[in-house]
RNA sequence: GCGGGUGUGGUGGAAUUGGUAGACACGCCAGAUUUAGGAUCUGGUGGCGCAAGCUGUGGAAGUUCGAGUCUUCUCACCCGCACCA
């Protein structure tokens, strides 16, 4: 019997004329790597580091079809690379808090550390079952005591360098889920969990100053090529860094309106543009429904109260707000015109945001769809001064407002110029008059980090009646989370808790409150992939030197429904701490791979509603419910979701199939960046193609045990052809792994196999003296190439091929140029462009040779017979093409 | 509305980046094999045509000896943002 470091090949009666037997194999080799602990990473001088990251998962207890892709996917990356004798770090971890483990916790009456521990282990066994090759050694729950430890400590150094405040600040508030969301997590004006209609609501909050970082974080995409235009342009938009002016509108008419004189900061108003070039058209200002001017009106006039609270009541829904009329309350307040003077009317609008600039902007409706339909809405004039190439501007008969570029007219002194010009000529004179000055604007806001809740990380912070906000010592964390808790769903069981909250100040000693808050979930995710470089550091965040050392992450891998909220978080984050001297680089994802969702058909039964696919039977396209019998319509092609029941289990897919299956399914169905249609007449295919791979091999093995691979060119021209093909693959599959088409790798490879399979079948050459070197050689080349897809099938079938050790040792396979040289190439010949016959040529055959056999052609002859050739393109190795009428 | 992307056989998808369109697979058709494991093997398979051939990459035009690939316009679908001044 045959051992390879302890471990058993397939015992007799199993062995190599049995079939292929995924589960048998699987476990062996799971059992063998995990024994050896082969994906160990430690830190080698010799070596090239990898860092291969897959976006942690959320422990909800089962894994579902987007892990096992993702999950295939990096960890392809990760086999490749060792193959490439680098030295790979390739973990895995928990993305543990968070609000399902809270809601099972109410409805279970258990506790959420439970429930995420019992996932963690179910999910554990689930990964494993996949044959992935991460560094197990690694893992953590981001609820562990020790990663909550450290985030905290993380959150005061940032305090301390004042990249954290707290603030009042009106929130988007989830209802249902009783909590804080930022501002990316409300989409539609929904929680993104919930789906709830968020409230605005105004609570005291922590936020990290990612504002700061606007212009490295839109800067720094430029210097990631390995990043998707797509999640880039993503972020710039997010971002939304603009340049304009601000400056300042003398207000009056208090004394008319209010019978007050005004305050000092009611007598003026700044307001942000970013098209100080239509000064001249503004006729009109409108401000915010919570802006100062307009709570102001509100104190002395009911009627406007009452529009300002309408305007706070509309909904935030995509369709309230498309449908919106543009309404506006005359403040009977009167700006003046900086350059001319004039007296124009302040409006409250519904439309203008507090949020966005100074929460009050110059009306130019000449020039500003808004403002034009605001303007024709009360009757405001309308005032062109920008006059583009074409149809002269008329104010009485434009239909919409003018955004174009053009020059500058109605403008006094600022006549004629450009309107790209003006624009600085403008912002120069603003500086000039001393009231206002270029400005940069950023619709991006600082991130608000306080949630409501119980299963996240406390901030930690306490609040002393004497002091205010003093930060927790670091002697004093952890801050742990009570145990002997109820969750209801009501409160937040950090306030309730009899204990928990109280302590002393540090600072004089007095009784104090803990903050009560819990951190955003998107701060674990943050830096965990730090923390993966030295997980078990005990006495700081991070080992630096180790941190230094993996950092950074060579090529990430997760969905692109994170392109903006986990990826720009975790950008910031990681360039914060690169600012408190915690790790060296400056962006942590080098390169990004976004893969597509895997999607499914969804049925629906008039009856039962959404179906699970057996639950209907297809017969001639036409599906119907097994329950009922009725016709079941087949919705769109959709995101596998519980909800939708249109999901497919991979445990199942995994216990039929095996787990090479389903990695081979999943990476040769689509690019991995492109939506993946589930189909299970394709994991057949999958299946069957590692069953002729099997039995290929054991065919060659049982033909040429003892046959070492072929270095050199075979004699026999049919072996030689065999030689080139197994060269070309090598070629295309390195080519195809570089540029992640891991789909045509697959394509690649089967190829090679089904020649080879030609080869044997054919019967013709199998005698030769070198087709037993040719094929082991292919042999050889097909297991390694395929390792990073079917890491098992491929361990056991270099073990039956007589190899010593296993495929972590096993290095990349070089192309021999010289197996890429052909004796013969086919050339095409065309007629204006139309294929009209094929030429087998030596390949070294030169262009004139070439010329002449082409125009010699018996076809082309004949095809030439009533016309004239005007002229002969001759692609060397290619092509020719005659030109002629 | 703005920004980005995608349209190729019955299906998933290829096409060395301007040079044989449809690789590889699924499905289907025909045949072989008394066929023990989700069969396997051989051949065929874009459309039209008996054939030579014609035609064909959402549509229209253009550049080019030559266009799935480049340019312009247009249609459809998908994703993101959405009154950001």
């Amino acid at each position: 019997m045959l051992h390879l470091n302890g471990v058993e090949l397939m015992s007799e009666s199993d062995n190599q004329l049995s079939r292929y037997n995924p589960q048998l194999v699987e476990t062996k080799w799971q059992e063998f790597w995990d024994k050896e602990q082969i994906f160990r990473a430690t830190p080698s001088p010799d070596q090239e580091k990898y860092y291969v990251l897959v976006m942690f998962p959320y422990p909800s207890g089962r894994i579902h079809m987007g892990h096992v892709r993702n999950y295939a996917i990096g960890d392809l990356i990760a086999r490749y690379q060792r193959l490439q004798n680098r030295n790979v770090l390739n973990p895995i971890g928990w993305d543990a808090f968070g609000m399902p483990a809270e809601n099972a916790a109410i409805q279970k009456k258990s506790h959420p550390a439970k429930w995420t521990y019992d996932n963690i282990d179910a999910m554990r066994i689930e990964l494993k079952s996949m044959g992935l090759s991460y560094d197990w050694k690694r893992e953590f729950a981001t609820c562990d005591p020790d990663y909550a430890h450290w985030e905290q400590d993380l959150f005061l150094k940032l305090y301390e360098k004042n990249l954290v405040y707290r603030k009042k600040a009106l929130v988007n508030w989830d209802p249902v889920d009783n909590t804080v969301l930022a501002n990316e997590q409300v989409i539609d004006g929904k929680g993104w969990r919930s789906g709830a209609a968020v409230e605005r609501k105004e609570l005291s909050q922590w936020f990290f100053k990612i504002t700061q970082y606007a212009d490295e974080l839109l800067e720094g995409l430029e210097k990631l090529p390995g990043w998707p235009e797509t999640v880039k342009t993503m972020q710039t938009n997010w971002i939304g860094k603009s340049h304009g002016v601000e400056f300042a509108f003398k207000i009056k008419g208090h004394k008319e309106v209010f019978g007050q004189e005004p305050t000092p900061e009611d007598s003026t108003m700044d307001v942000y543009t970013t098209r100080p070039d239509t000064i001249m058209g503004v006729t009109f200002c409108s401000v915010a429904a919570e802006h100062p001017l307009a709570k102001l009106t509100a104190k002395y006039n009911p009627k406007a109260q009452e529009f300002i609270h309408s305007c706070q009541s509309t909904g935030t829904s995509e369709e309230a707000l498309e449908k919106l009329e543009k309404k506006g309350f005359d403040t009977g307040l009167k700006a003046i015109h900086p350059f001319t003077g004039e007296e124009i009317p302040v409006f409250i609008a519904n439309f203008v945001l507090m949020s966005y600039g100074t929460g009050a902007v110059m009306a130019v409706p000449a020039h500003d769809q808004r403002d034009f339909e605001f303007a024709k809405a009360y009757d405001i004039p309308i005032r062109v001064v920008i006059q583009g190439d074409g149809e002269l501007l008329d104010s009485q008969t434009m239909t919409e407002a003018y955004v174009g570029p053009g020059k500058l007219l109605n403008s006094a002194e600022f006549d004629n110029l450009d309107n790209e010009t003006a624009k600085q000529t403008i912002a120069q004179a603003f500086d000039k008059k001393g009231i206002g000055r270029a400005t940069i604007n950023y619709r991006l806001r600082d991130w608000g980090i306080s949630r409501q809740r119980y299963w996240g990380n406390p901030i930690p912070m306490i609040n002393c009646k004497k002091c205010g906000v003093v930060p927790v010592p670091v002697e004093q964390l952890p801050i742990p989370l009570p145990k002997d808790v109820e969750l209801t769903g009501a409160e937040n069981p950090l306030v309730t808790h009899p204990t928990w909250k109280e302590c002393t100040c540090p600072k004089c000693g007095d009784a104090a409150q803990r903050e009560t808050d819990t951190m955003d979930t998107f701060m674990e995710s943050s830096w965990y992939f730090l923390r993966y470089c030295s997980p078990d550091e005990q006495n700081a965040p991070l080992n630096t030197q180790e941190v230094n050392h993996w950092m950074p992450v060579d090529q990430y891998v997760g969905g692109i429904e994170h392109a903006v909220l986990h990826l720009l978080y975790a950008r910031f984050f990681h360039k914060a701490l690169r600012d408190i001297g915690e790790v060296d680089c400056d962006e942590p994802f080098i390169n990004l791979l976004t893969q597509g969702m895997v999607r499914k058909d969804t049925l629906n039964c008039p009856e039962h509603g959404w179906l699970y696919p057996n639950e209907a039977d297809e017969s001639k396209g036409k599906y119907r419910c097994v329950k009922c019998e009725k016709d079941v319509t087949v919705g769109r092609n959709e995101k596998m979701s519980k909800s939708k029941n249109n999901v497919v289990d991979p445990n199942d897919l995994i216990a039929g199939y095996g787990a090479d299956t389903a990695r081979l399914f999943m990476l040769f169905a689509a690019p991995p960046d492109q939506d993946l249609e589930w189909n299970e007449s394709g994991v057949d295919g999958a299946w069957r193609f590692l069953n002729r791979l099997w039995r290929l091999l054991v065919d060659i093995q049982d033909r040429y045990q003892g046959a070492k691979p072929i270095t050199t060119t075979p004699k026999n021209s049919a072996l030689k052809k065999l030689r080139g093909k197994v060269h070309e693959t090598i070629e295309r599959v390195t080519r195809d792994m570089e540029r992640q088409q891991y789909n045509t790798g697959i394509s690649a490879v089967m190829e090679m196999t089904n020649a080879g399979g030609k080869i044997l079948s054919a019967g013709e050459v199998t005698d030769d003296p070198e087709a037993g070197s040719v094929l082991m050689e292919l042999a050889h080349v097909a297991v390694i190439l395929l390792n990073p897809y079917t890491p098992h099938i491929t361990e056991e079938l270099w073990q039956m091929l007589g190899q010593e050790g296993h495929l972590g040792k096993a290095r990349w396979p070089k192309v021999d140029p010289k197996a890429l040289v052909k004796d013969e190439i086919t050339i095409v010949v065309q007629i204006n462009g139309k294929l009209r016959s094929r030429l087998i040529t030596p390949a070294d055959i030169s262009k004139e040779e070439l010329e002449k056999a082409a125009l010699a052609d018996e076809k082309i002859v004949a095809n030439l017979a009533k016309v004239t050739v005007r002229k002969v393109i001759v692609i060397p190795g290619k092509l020719v093409n005659i030109v002629a009428n």
